[in-house]
DNA sequence: AGATTCGCCTGAGAGC
DNA sequence: TGCTCTCAGGCGAATC
């Protein structure tokens, strides 16, 4: 279940194999993916260089000039890296992008949420790119931003702090962390939270993304080849999954509600 | 426009 | 052991 974290460990770990290398082939092996892989796909990229890689949001962007490929690892995907001849092909294995050397990138998605698109140079952006609201790091995400853009929301500021439109990358698990970090209840309307409130849940979500990046980072070193999956970085979370257990501030016991079809858990005493 | 719900998927775990 | 059921969840699409 990559979130932003995952995402950009695994942009982070590829990079230094697959920047500025050129792409010998690109095989499909199974195009099932939320989109199917488009038949082309191959024929695009094989010779292009990969100029960049960049993360919009939790899509994954291989540059080359100024045509793109995106990557999206929905719940499951991953993108390993391989320096030696390639292991077998295991169940799920879905593209493998070979580059000049042998390097091998493999792209894995049993839930099959994820997607490969090819995206061409266009004026305009595509749909899946073009409203999203600001990164969780970009200087632009400010309790200034939210309160103007939740003052007439009446969803609960859970919700709203899902929702790719308000800022993008935070997931179901961050979300419920950031808001116990910040002490607001996740069913709180999303135009009621006091612009104090909302500073401090800007810098909760980035606290808390801050620590998972770098418990990501610390998994780099083995994200090649070996065992080492960008999974999830188990940082000790206050509230997520802990339902009925005691909350690791002041005792109260974690509840869980549904939010939207999400398990959303908070302590009934320090998130008010 | 914003709120709400649905559905796509497979694997893990629980219950019988 | 093996079956069935439930749950997980990003996010686009459809509906109100």
């Amino acid at each position: 279940m990559p979130e932003l974290p995952e995402v950009e460990t695994t942009r982070r770990g590829i990079a230094p194999h697959a920047l500025g290398r050129r792409i010998a082939a690109l095989t499909v092996y199974d195009p099932r993916l939320r989109w199917p892989v488009p038949a082309d796909l191959p024929e695009r990229v094989s010779g292009r260089t990969i100029d960049a890689i960049d993360r919009r949001s939790k899509y994954l962007l291989l540059r080359f000039g100024a045509d793109r490929m995106l990557v999206h690892l929905g719940m499951t995907g991953s993108l390993r890296v391989y320096t030696r001849p390639a292991p077998e092909l295991v169940k799920h294995d879905h593209v493998d992008i070979v580059l000049d050397g042998g390097t091998l990138l493999r792209y894995h998605d049993p839930r099959r949420f994820g997607a490969m698109l090819w995206l061409p140079a266009s004026p305009d952006e595509h749909p899946l790119l073009a409203s999203l609201g600001p990164e969780p790091f970009d200087p632009a995400f400010d309790a200034m931003y939210l309160w103007r853009t939740l003052r007439r929301r009446t969803a609960a500021i859970k919700l709203a702090l899902m929702d790719n439109g308000v800022v993008v990358g935070v997931g179901n698990i961050y979300a419920n962390e950031a808001l116990f970090r910040a002490g607001i209840r996740p069913t709180t309307p999303a135009g009621k939270v006091s612009r104090p409130r909302l500073a401090r849940l800007v810098d909760e979500v980035r606290a808390v993304l801050t620590e998972a990046i770098a418990k990501g980072g610390s998994t780099l070193r083995d994200y090649v080849d070996a065992t080492g999956e960008p999974g999830y970085f188990q940082l000790a979370y206050f509230v997520y999954g802990r339902d009925g257990e005691p909350c690791r501030v002041c005792g109260t016991t974690i509840r869980m509600r549904r939010l939207g079809g999400r398990a959303s858990f908070y302590c009934p005493a320090c998130q008010r």
